[in-house]
RNA sequence: GGCGCUAUCGUCUAGGGGUUAGGACGGAAGAUUCUCAAUCUUCAAACACGGGUUCGAUUCCCGUUAGCGCUACCA
């Protein structure tokens, strides 16, 4: 045995996420990802990008950006980059190499007829005994002649022969070679399969650590195979247990819809940072109770001693059934004052939501209401930053995601209310009567008072007083009257940022709603 | 079918030969309060099943069951 062409590095370690691009980013290949890269900042390695690409048929440009596009949401960066199909020499030198060593033989079937051959006796298809067995003179003669052929690792086979690696996730593993069936390296056209080019590359960037989803560890005494055979020492491997939606199957966007999808998440308005946390909260473990976390906070936490064996549910609502629910959705002015009608939160896991309040309300008011100031110019209101640095702090602990802005503040931006029902400006246990009688002394009360928190405190109460209600019964017709809605948030604060002005049109309106009621 | 991986509250998880099996989310109740939210307190909620090993198994071993993965000239 001669040495490994890649003696072990005892240097930084180097991993990398190697994506095939044939879709979004979802959310299982950014975990992949996130758990990559902690890695690599956790013990100051190297993160490498790299798209396997080596399927032409499924890759598309969109996919590609789609994969960018998240991960620059993410906001986690990559040292290093590459992309398989600028490497085909590579791949093909190392098939050459494992072919000279009798390794590999060339398997003359024609594609996509192996099905039938496959069901055999055994009802197992392990490899084409016609053609493993096949001369060195006769394969050498028909690929001379213009036949094409696949290229298959000849997996070793005799009786006792075990194939094993550790996996730093799942431990020990091993399996005998009579149960590996002779795969593909090179296909008939002469492409690189994904085994060859990923453990090619693998090989030639010199990757310490293969931080990966479980459904390779099946996959991988095949590539200690290859790495053996080319020469290599194979890398570390750890395997990540898969994420699952709440029926138990692999996410899939066909089944599961668009909460899969890392934008998804993004367009909802959740933080980059909560998002993270979220996912390495799956299948990961600092095991400290700890779960609120930043992004260093992670970095200096992770290991891969934390990680677990089995899989996690994503426990996000079927969207089929949140859509059906969401169906009789009319355009009712406010979603927030009305909670019998599910809102698009509702398809994210709880968990998810919880953290990204959390994270939400652990923003600076000016980074919080930088990031609000994008979504709601975005929803086409039009606000200074000045009074959105005002309205921040009245919202921050009631929105779970950014974009719950939009109805928790919406009287803010608006400049006329929209339609509410008169009947919510009635306070409890008062009528009608008792509303106009507030609201019109409100009025003159409110047009004689400093728009400042105290002042609007002592005269609404003193007026409450005079009138022998209620504070809460005061409170209220003018909360409906100014916010369109019960819920809102305090209402001295409230006043103050809309101003004197808004506050009295609005409460004109009000009385002339109910006068009319 | 073959091979493999996995199995603690509804979900994410901690734990580990002797524990009241811990935390979090979500749920329920209460406190607070100008509504809502936030916050605080309390409550309900789990070791898949069957055999071993052992003085003692949720923990270790075997099996069963279930779920998932691989079984492509996809990745």
């Amino acid at each position: 045995m001669s040495e490994p062409l890649n003696p072990p590095s005892h240097g930084k370690p180097r991993v990398r996420f190697a994506p095939s691009p044939t879709g979004f980013l979802h959310v299982g290949s950014a975990r992949t990802f996130i758990f990559n890269w902690l890695y690599a900042r956790r013990n100051h390695g190297t993160m490498i990008l790299r798209l396997d690409d080596t399927d032409v048929e499924r890759n598309t440009d969109a996919s590609v950006n789609s994969i960018f596009e998240g991960l620059k949401w993410l906001g986690l960066s990559w040292d290093e980059e590459y992309r398989q199909s600028d490497r085909g020499t590579l791949h093909r030198q190392m098939a050459e190499t494992i072919f000279q060593k009798g390794m590999a033989y060339r398997d003359f079937t024609p594609a996509h007829t192996g099905d039938s051959e496959r069901s055999g006796a055994q009802g197992t298809w392990l490899f084409n005994p016609g053609m493993r067995e096949l001369s060195q003179a006769e394969s050498d003669l028909r690929a001379a002649a213009g036949e094409t052929f696949a290229l298959r690792f000849r997996v070793p086979r005799d009786a006792g022969r075990m194939v094993r690696f550790t996996d730093a996730v799942y431990g020990e593993q091993v399996k005998a070679g009579a149960d590996i069936e002779d795969f593909a390296l090179l296909r008939s056209d002469g492409m690189p399969t994904y085994h060859l080019a990923s453990c090619a590359d693998d090989a030639d960037l010199r990757i310490s650590h293969i931080i990966r989803g479980q459904d390779h560890l099946s996959n991988t005494y095949k590539h200690v195979l290859i790495f053996e055979a080319a020469g290599f020492a194979p890398p570390q491997f750890a395997h990540l247990p898969l994420l699952v939606a709440p029926d138990g199957t692999k996410l899939s966007k066909r089944r599961h819809g668009p909460v899969v999808s890392v934008t998804t998440y993004r367009d909802a308005g959740f933080l980059p940072e909560a998002f993270i946390n979220f996912l390495c909260l799956l299948g990961w473990s600092p095991k400290n109770d700890r779960e609120l976390m930043s992004r260093q906070e992670l970095v200096d936490a992770f290991s891969l001693e934390g990680i677990n064996r089995s899989n996690a549910v994503v426990n996000f609502k079927e969207s089929a059934e949140a859509s059906t629910v969401a169906a009789p959705k009319s355009d009712v002015p406010s979603a927030a004052g009305n909670p019998g009608l599910p809102s698009p939160e509702e398809m994210f896991d709880p968990k998810a939501l919880w953290l990204n309040a959390e994270h939400i309300r652990g923003l600076s008011v000016e980074d919080l209401s930088q990031r609000l100031m994008t979504i709601v110019q975005g929803a086409g209101f039009s606000v200074t930053a000045e009074k959105m640095l005002r309205i921040t702090p009245l919202i921050r602990e009631r929105i779970k995601l950014l974009r719950d802005a939009l109805t928790a503040a919406d009287f803010f931006f608006l400049k006329e209310l929209s339609l509410y029902d008169p009947g919510e400006l009635v306070p409890q246990k008062g009528d009608a009567a008792m509303a106009l009688k507030v609201l019109q002394r409100a009025k003159e009360v409110l047009a004689n008072v400093e728009f400042k928190h105290d002042p609007l405190d002592q005269s609404l109460r003193a007026a409450a007083q005079e009138l022998g209600v209620k504070a809460g019964q005061m409170f209220q017709p003018i909360r409906v009257a100014v916010c369109g809605r019960k819920n809102a948030p305090p209402l001295f604060e409230t006043l103050e940022v809309l101003g004197k002005e808004t506050t009295l049109h609005r409460i004109e309106e009000a009385i002339a709603k109910l006068a009319s009621a």
